[in-house]
DNA sequence: CCTATTATGTGTATTAGATACACATAAGGA
DNA sequence: TCCTTATGTGTATCTAATACACATAATAGG
């Protein structure tokens, strides 16, 4: 009855406009050469949210980015070795934001989540309800804005809520909306990205909170 | 790294229109006389889910309900015995419902969901939790159609809607949408039940996963 | 038997939000 | 200087959400 118990983590960001998944590959068996998502065990004395904690700081150098839990698979015969439960958890990381990827270094790589490679154990089923829960919450909570930077562009934004939902979104609707729920600030900043320079704003997390209070949320 | 695992359920029903939750007194330390959550370890072979199901009709002779994992919690501390990471699952049993609590029959019992007594360990946290997620559940999800038997009367399912979301609601307006979503098969039964006799629907599984197939959700 | 009580069942008007849709502007690069 | 590319902006239409009142069928009680 006693039972080991790990954490995996599945890390995403935006790049290139798209949704990538942070895999490492598995240098011992089993499932060896695999990719896998990054996780390890849960110790004696730490909460589960501490260990996912630790690991995306082991695997990623990663600090201070959201992180939350997904579900908890178990079946008996998931890993080969023996009865091991693992707690997923699913971490948003702002787009170019510097991952320092730790002893895994060469192992570790940004891959499509739509476009994945054989995954070990039962990664691939984590991975798919990892992607659908973002999805999900992408639509009612401010996930989008947790892979962006402190201040981005409103097409940056849009840019996430394309990549991650899969679907192209009219640009003046988006705004529309945006603008309707006020939880944006414009900043004085501009971004000069080569053409015509766009305007920088900053997630209102205050004006956010306020309507949440009256259950208010978000429309996309 | 050896770490108990255990699944908690929380039982829901709908009793004298309140949204009702199964709670069993502790006979034993630590929080003797303590209301609690039934569950119990994770045997060695056995998944997550199965665990739950098996507590679930150890404790209430329950099957072929609606279950769901919930949370996991694994707080360091929540067990005094040790190091227990615990599985949380929801029960959603319909109302009427017939219930052979096990060997801890005189102990347990239907508390109202926002009239709790004082609760063993985390399960309080557990719980709000739980109720939380049904709120959330209730308004996407058919979850409110499996606390009904399987025929059922149009308040009836009003009253499971007012009974979770504890507000209410706009009976012709509550109506309106059910026949704009089409989920329900009118009976030729009647449930005479002292007053005007009130017509006796279906949920129909089929058209809902038509309307889940073109993303269209419950909007209550 | 009659009346009071209680739950069922039904429609419309108003408001709010969602969607569909096009063009002028500013900058950089050729 | 022109071409390319991304930014930024408003209106009209449709769909869904909300607010709201009364006749009907049955039972219970006097």
């Amino acid at each position: 009855m006693s039972i080991q118990v790990t954490v995996d983590i599945v890390i995403f960001t935006i790049r290139d406009s798209r949704l990538k998944v942070l895999l490492i590959k598995r240098g011992i068996a089993p499932f060896k050469d695999y990719m896998a998502i990054p996780g390890g065990f849960v110790l004696e004395d730490e909460s589960l949210d501490t260990a996912a904690l630790r690991e995306l700081k082991e695997e990623t150098g990663v600090d201070n980015v959201y992180l939350e839990q997904l579900y908890s698979f178990g079946d008996p015969k998931r890993d080969p070795r023996g009865r091991v439960v693992t707690v997923a958890y699913y971490a948003l990381i702002p787009a170019g934001h510097p991952i320092k990827a730790g002893s895994d270094a060469s192992a570790a790589a940004w891959y499509d989540a739509d476009d994945l490679p054989k995954l070990a154990f039962d990664h691939r089923r984590i991975l798919d309800y990892a992607i659908e829960r973002l999805r999900n919450k992408l639509e009612y909570t401010t996930a989008g804005f947790k892979m962006l930077p402190e201040q981005f562009t409103l097409s940056e934004l849009q840019s996430v809520y394309e990549a991650v939902l899969g679907k192209k979104l009219d640009k003046r609707n988006f705004r529309k909306k945006l603008e309707l729920l006020g939880v944006l600030k414009a900043t004085s900043a501009w971004r000069k990205t080569g053409r015509k320079p766009a305007r920088l704003y900053t997630f209102s997390a205050k004006k956010f909170e306020k309507l949440k209070d009256k259950g208010i949320l978000f429309p996309f």
